[in-house]
RNA sequence: GGGGGCGUAGCUCAGCUGGUUAGAGCGCCUGCCUGUCACGCAGGAGGUCGACGGUUCGAGCCCGUUCGUCCCCGCCA
């Protein structure tokens, strides 16, 4: 190989012209013209026109007939401008070509099972989409990878952690790794299990965070540590889900939450340049409460307006029956503006497609609408509505000419909250009213410690976040719903991109915390124990957050799908279709594991 | 765990009310072609209609079971 010397192809330009340059790469198209052959060679850095012409170097021309896409080649030739009329504007190459004198191929290769090339296209055609099933790429993931595309975006994903790594490094905070093998912890998602050969019946998990180590960090004195970490957690996925996913885990010490906007804000914003992204700052402050008021959801969406607006108070006396019994039975009453939307959106939409199919499949009973023509309301039921009442949703909702008022009531408080909050988004992609292009970051603060579950009390983001007030001496679970924690989310365009909280520090609000969540002292000896001494030889205040890299990445390249910026993913049944994992291990295997094990016998057919 | 969609050529898909030899585009192979870049032209190969069972004179199509996959919900501190 004569590396030294080599070109990659996509760097060749005119001011190459007359110099000789080796090339390697593969076989990307072929155009046998007869006495003339074209080939596209295409490495990492791109695509390059190579010209065989039997006149010129009859041997070479030999050999490009017998040559196949996917082939590896090493070609060496002459840098020629090519004439005006045979320039290609689409390709970055498109106005010189390689008149070859010497070509090999190094190895040849299959038929691919799918299309790796991606090829230009002609002025006024749309790129054509690259549409193979997923689990054949993946299969064929290293065919995949050769496609253009991908491979940008994996080299920007490495910019993106570059960007990150840098900045974090210059802000004094070193990268240090914790177990991937270590202990079991309660609570939140399954664990991935690893059987312990020399320790008989024993299991290590696959950390689902570092969360214990990066606080045992701070408690071993680094005060400013990240990592790039794989976590894994062993649910059902989701199109944006992965078993193993990549965290940015960051933690640091002496610091309070202001420390963690302000770091995390700069780092945010280099991340999407990466994407030619802006990003505007400050990124606002939304409350938990405020968010689930006005969007129905912690992680709103904010490039649209739609905000959710409570008018149960209007509907106290009202005679239209559904919104009087719901109103005076402690319900909740709420709507939203569509804004101008008033022609898109006809009455057979409105009542037969939107109240009676689409909100009932969100989850609520039913939906009342209202359009404003004319300073009025008019919709089906209007009649039963007083002229005040009338005037009043006008007003409280900003109602003007050409809106649609969109309503639902229920005496489930969070019922209503996530049913509008999931219409909002629905109906603002169907109406495609989410402007192209812009994004909007904003941080969600001040989310409840606990929630309730099955009667019971759960931490909502994990034990060791720090309650906003002191809880050592509240033990009514009612008023413990109340208190609110110094946890934060960092949310994009209504997508939770990461979060991160102020732990605790001190020994007393640990026990307290661990109580409250019904943990025994023996519970939590045996799944705390060396994490509460820990604490006990003097631990700093300290507090971090954790980023989702895969999420970042996919967002700032703009794509959909998390699976498209990582190199080897699982398939939506956590299965990798191109080494078949997971698969049936040997019976010594498992003999040496102390394993034995027990398949759920299949029901006979017939 | 619950609900729904899909499975036909290497890839992406069409296939009528159940009826002769299952089609298209791309790709592949052969030949022709000196300026293409989604080259063009002519010809050709390529199918266990996911699998099994049933209904029927006859099944790619209808029914049942099963496998695979995708989407929604549950789940994801």
């Amino acid at each position: 190989m004569n590396w030294k010397s080599r070109r990659f192809s996509g760097t060749v330009s005119l001011t190459d012209k007359g110099s000789e340059v080796t090339l390697y790469g593969w076989v990307d198209t072929i155009r046998d013209h007869g006495q003339l052959l074209f080939i596209h060679i295409r490495d990492r850095s791109g695509v390059l026109q190579l010209v065989f012409d039997p006149e010129y170097n009859k041997q070479s021309y030999d050999i490009a007939q017998t040559l196949r896409s996917e082939d590896v080649i090493e070609a060496i030739g002459t840098v020629i401008e090519r004439d005006d009329a045979a320039k290609n504007p689409h390709l970055p190459t498109g106005s010189i070509e390689i008149h070859i004198k010497s070509i090999k191929r190094l190895t040849k290769a299959l038929t691919p099972p799918f299309i790796i090339t991606e090829k230009e296209l002609k002025d006024g055609e749309e790129k054509a989409e690259f549409n193979v099933d997923e689990d054949i790429r993946l299969q064929y993931r290293y065919l995949d990878l050769r496609r253009p595309s991908m491979q940008q975006h994996l080299f920007k994903r490495y910019r993106i952690l570059k960007v990150i790594r840098d900045y974090l490094d210059k802000e004094g905070f070193i990268e240090v790794e914790t177990p991937v093998l270590t202990k079991s912890t309660p609570e939140g998602a399954r664990d991935y299990l690893v059987p312990s050969r020399t320790h008989e019946g024993h299991f290590y998990a696959l950390p689902q965070s570092p969360q214990l180590f990066k606080q045992l960090l701070m408690v071993g004195g680094f005060e400013r540590y990240f990592q790039v970490v794989k976590c894994f957690r062993d649910e059902d996925l989701r199109p944006n889900r992965q078993p193993e996913f990549t965290q940015l885990d960051m933690e640091a010490s002496f610091i309070d939450e202001t420390f963690i906007y302000n770091l995390i804000e700069p780092l945010i914003t280099k991340a999407f340049e990466i994407g030619d992204i802006k990003l505007e700052g400050p990124f606002p402050h939304i409350t938990y409460q405020e968010s689930m008021d006005k969007y129905g959801c912690d992680r709103p969406d904010l490039r649209f307006g739609l905000e959710m607006i409570n008018v149960t108070e209007i509907f106290k006396n009202t005679s239209y029956k559904i919104f009087q019994s719901i109103s005076q039975s402690n319900g909740l009453i709420k709507g939203i503006n569509i804004k101008g939307m008033a022609d898109q959106m006809s009455k057979s939409m409105l009542q037969e497609d939107l109240a009676k199919k689409v909100i009932p499949s969100l989850g609520a009973k039913g939906m009342t609408w209202m359009k404003v023509l004319d300073g009025k309301l008019e919709s089906n039921i209007v009649q039963f509505l007083s002229e005040d009442e009338q005037k009043n949703i006008i007003q409280q909702l900003d109602g003007q000419n050409g809106d649609v008022l969109i309503f639902i009531a229920d005496t489930d408080h969070a019922l209503v909250n996530d049913v509008l909050g999931r219409f909002r988004l629905y109906i603002a992609n169907r109406l495609n009213i989410i402007p192209k292009n812009v994004y909007k970051a904003c941080w969600v603060v001040d989310f409840p410690l606990y929630e309730r579950k099955d009667g019971r009390l759960h931490s909502v983001h994990h034990p060791f976040t720090t309650p906003k007030v002191d809880i050592t001496k509240i033990t009514d679970q009612d008023e413990l719903l109340k208190v609110t924690a110094i946890a934060y989310d960092i949310v994009v365009n209504g997508e939770e991109l990461g979060g991160g909280s102020i732990r605790i520090h001190d020994p007393n609000i640990q026990s307290k915390i661990f109580k409250d969540l019904g943990l025994t002292p023996e519970q939590i000896e045996q799944k705390f124990g060396f994490f509460i001494n820990a604490f006990k030889y003097g631990t700093p205040p300290h507090g971090g957050l954790a980023i989702g890299v895969d999420r970042l990445t996919s967002m700032v390249l703009g794509l959909e799908n998390i699976r498209e910026v990582i190199a080897f993913p699982k398939n939506r049944v956590a299965y990798c279709p191109m080494t078949q994992a997971p698969s049936p291990v040997t019976d010594d295997q498992l003999s040496d594991l102390h394993i034995r094990t027990q398949l759920t016998p299949k029901p006979e057919s017939k």
